[in-house]
RNA sequence: GCCGGCGUAGCUCAGUCGGUAGAGCGCGGGCUUCGUAAGCCUGAGGUCGCGGGUUCAAGUCCCGCCGCCGGCUCCA
């Protein structure tokens, strides 16, 4: 008998191959493992080994072995499906963990499972969890697997079986008579499972296919402890308390009407004024970095779509053409065809590159409409859109220097935590190894020298160059991908873009796209569920409030208004005739961050009283500590 | 686009078994002049998403469409 060599806990032994874990810790009497790491790798207690190493016990409590659990749980819950429902009557596709938790994708025959059930479906697997089955592995060949899934009219199933790839043991996982085709690992029985909850029901593609059949994705969700669920469950509430749809309504920022169409966004007063400032503000800093202004129309004729190849490899994204006298024009889905048409009016020399052109550029896409979503998903949206032409040389300090602006534009809207990715030549690229080796060496370096933790996507670029992505991390641990720095190795082409050089010779050069926030739409939506609607103070639309506490005041709290408004502050006087508690409260939850009261007291000795929305009551200021407090925030960006 | 759920006043929502539409907030008017998160009274406001059907009668049941929500798919 073969044998083959572990190491438990430091303790080196020998056991037969095909030997399990489960007689392994059984015979070293450790007690209660829901699993094991064998040289890294998760297995369970009951899948006979075929290969030695460093083995790790793994007990309830333990983040690796969660997936085990999860796992389980997801034949808990089809086997709760099998019993509520009837064996025959449901169907399994498949049922993997997932970060959170886990999910079964299943065919229930002649019904639908609906939320509702959910609570049902749970108390039966809390049944099942709590009958504590032994989950028993089993090996079969190949025709013992698929006479068995016949039987039990698992379709899906025979179509996984003939997935496994030749020579992989082909197992079955069977607990209390309910049998799973299923590679695993699992818990050694029901009883180990921890805390869990099933959270919804959504339709998903068999095997992802579109045009395949769909079956009833159940997704649950699933920690070791009770406290660990109940705390992911509350960030669950959090995301839903931060949701931009709802804090927009709120503050009267933006609306997407039925009328107008989906994902087609007003901006109402308040949240205009937002972007009016976002704006300014993206336009003065292009300024400082020696970007020229353009602004482009919302159509072109097909031709220009056509050289750009939009209309070969974009087509299913772009609004449907319209015809105007003979010829057919189509809205933009992107700014490039304009921006290169600007860098053709006349030949450049290589003394103005690199050529920086940039434009808030409204663009529209067709998206599907399942997937429009607040201001996150539109359909036409304001792009910070900005197009570099450069020789080769200058691609290192180009690429470097726009990824500063990146992320210094991003630090300065609240956000401090950034991921770089990094995206390379794909198998089926355009473009010289000349050109693909120069780029990816800037990105690179570009992205070493930001000092932030990056990743590199082999392969992950796209067919015309390759680019660095800058995503955030919010305040709640989300990560959004946001800047994108992409080299396009296909329009200069496409375009016969120029420039001459000190030669006298005509020279391709390289192009870059690249946004900072990508949509000012979209960027809006992650702001405000980042800073969870309280804006920074130069962002927010009303900065002051001024509340009089009783009409005898109003004229000073007007005066007040008009004297920051002069000072270059958005500030508002609240002249209702409410009480001040009422103003106060208006004034919270319209979320304005600096709040000033006025009676009596301030009236006679010309100060205010201070209130923000970030440190409550800061007590009585003179005219000049309030405007030298005011210019403090306003200046830190805070 | 696909699956499931949903669509009632500006907003959040209630509306039983099919019997003719309601609350709170907000908005208008009046009173109150008030010191750090809701003062009191009063009024206006609805083609119950749209269209069709069943019925003596439809917000309610059925069908189609539109939109929204959660997913799936898509995102050169």
């Amino acid at each position: 008998m073969e044998k083959i060599k572990l190491v438990v806990e430091g303790k080196e032994l020998e056991v037969p191959k095909g030997t399990t874990l489960g007689e392994v810790f059984k015979e070293l009497g450790i007690k209660d493992a829901v699993g094991a790491l064998l040289e890294g790798e998760l297995v369970d207690l009951q899948t006979p080994l075929r290969r030695g190493g460093k083995v790790k016990p793994l007990f309830r409590g333990d983040e690796e072995a969660l997936p085990i659990m999860r796992h389980s749980l997801a034949h808990v819950m089809a086997q709760a499906l099998k019993e509520l429902y009837g064996p025959a009557k449901v169907r399994l596709g498949v049922g993997p963990d997932t970060e959170e938790g886990f999910f079964y994708d299943v065919e229930v025959e002649g019904r639908t499972i609906t939320e509702e059930e959910l609570k049902k479906i749970e108390e039966k697997m809390r049944e099942i969890v709590k009958r504590d089955y032994p989950i028993v592995r089993k090996e079969l060949t190949r025709e013992e697997a698929k006479e068995l899934f016949k039987k039990l009219g698992e379709r899906y199933k025979l179509e996984l079986i003939d997935e496994i790839p030749e020579g992989e043991p082909v197992s079955v996982y069977e607990q209390g008579g309910f049998v799973d085709l299923c590679k695993g690992p699992h818990l050694p029985s029901t009883g180990k499972a921890g805390a869990f909850k099933l959270t919804a029901v959504s339709g998903a593609y068999w095997k992802g296919d579109a045009s395949g059949p769909q079956l009833t994705r159940i997704y649950g969700m699933a920690y070791w402890d009770e406290e660990k669920l109940n705390e992911r469950l509350k960030f669950y509430e959090e995301v839903k308390r931060r949701d931009h749809r709802r804090l927009g309504k709120e503050l009267e920022f933006f609306t997407i009407e039925n009328e107008v169409g989906p994902g087609l966004v007003l901006w109402l007063p308040r949240g205009a004024l937002y972007r009016k400032v976002l704006e300014d503000y993206l336009r003065e800093e292009h300024l400082k970095r020696g970007y020229q202004l353009a602004y482009t129309p919302h159509v072109g004729r097909a031709e220009l779509w056509k050289r750009s190849g939009h209309l070969e490899h974009y087509k299913e994204n772009m609004f449907p053409p319209m015809q105007l006298d003979e010829e057919e024009y189509y809205v933009k889905p992107m700014n490039c065809p304009f921006h290169i048409t600007i860098y053709k009016t006349r030949p450049r020399s290589y003394r103005e590159l690199p050529f920086k052109l940039f434009e808030l550029g409204t663009v529209y896409r067709y998206e599907l409409s399942g997937v429009l979503h607040g201001l996150l998903r539109v359909r036409g949206f304001t792009q910070d859109d900005a197009h570099i032409v450069c020789t080769p040389e200058q691609v290192n300090d180009v690429i470097r220097e726009t990824l500063e602006f990146a992320l210094q534009v991003l630090r300065d809207f609240g956000f401090e935590e950034f991921k770089l990715y990094l995206s390379t030549r794909p198998e089926d690229a355009i473009g010289s190894d000349e050109q693909w080796e120069l780029s990816q060496k800037a990105l690179e370096e570009a992205v070493k020298a930001s000092g932030y933790e990056y990743e590199v996507d082999e392969g992950g670029g796209a067919f015309y160059g390759p680019k660095i992505d800058v995503k955030v991390k919010d305040a709640i641990g989300r990560l959004w991908q946001l800047s994108t720095i992409q080299f396009d190795f296909n329009l200069p082409e496409r375009f016969d873009m120029t420039y001459v050089g000190p030669d006298n010779k005509l020279h391709r050069p390289y192009m870059i796209h690249r946004a900072l926030l990508g949509s000012i739409e979209r960027f809006t939506g992650i702001l405000l569920e980042h800073h969870a609607g309280l804006l920074p103070f130069w962002l927010s639309p009303t900065q002051v409030a001024v509340l009089p506490v009783a009409d005898r005041h109003h004229d000073y709290a007007r005066r007040l208004a008009e004297l920051l408004t002069a000072e270059g502050f958005r500030a508002e006087a609240d002249l209702s005739g409410e009480r001040l508690g009422a103003k106060i409260r208006k004034a919270e939850l319209t979320k304005v961050p600096v709040v000033l009261v006025v009676g009596d007291r301030e009236q006679e000795s010309g100060t205010v009283s201070v209130r923000t929305k970030k440190e409550g009551s800061l007590g009585s200021m003179s005219l000049e500590e309030l405007i030298k407090y005011l210019n403090e925030l306003q200046r830190s960006r805070r």
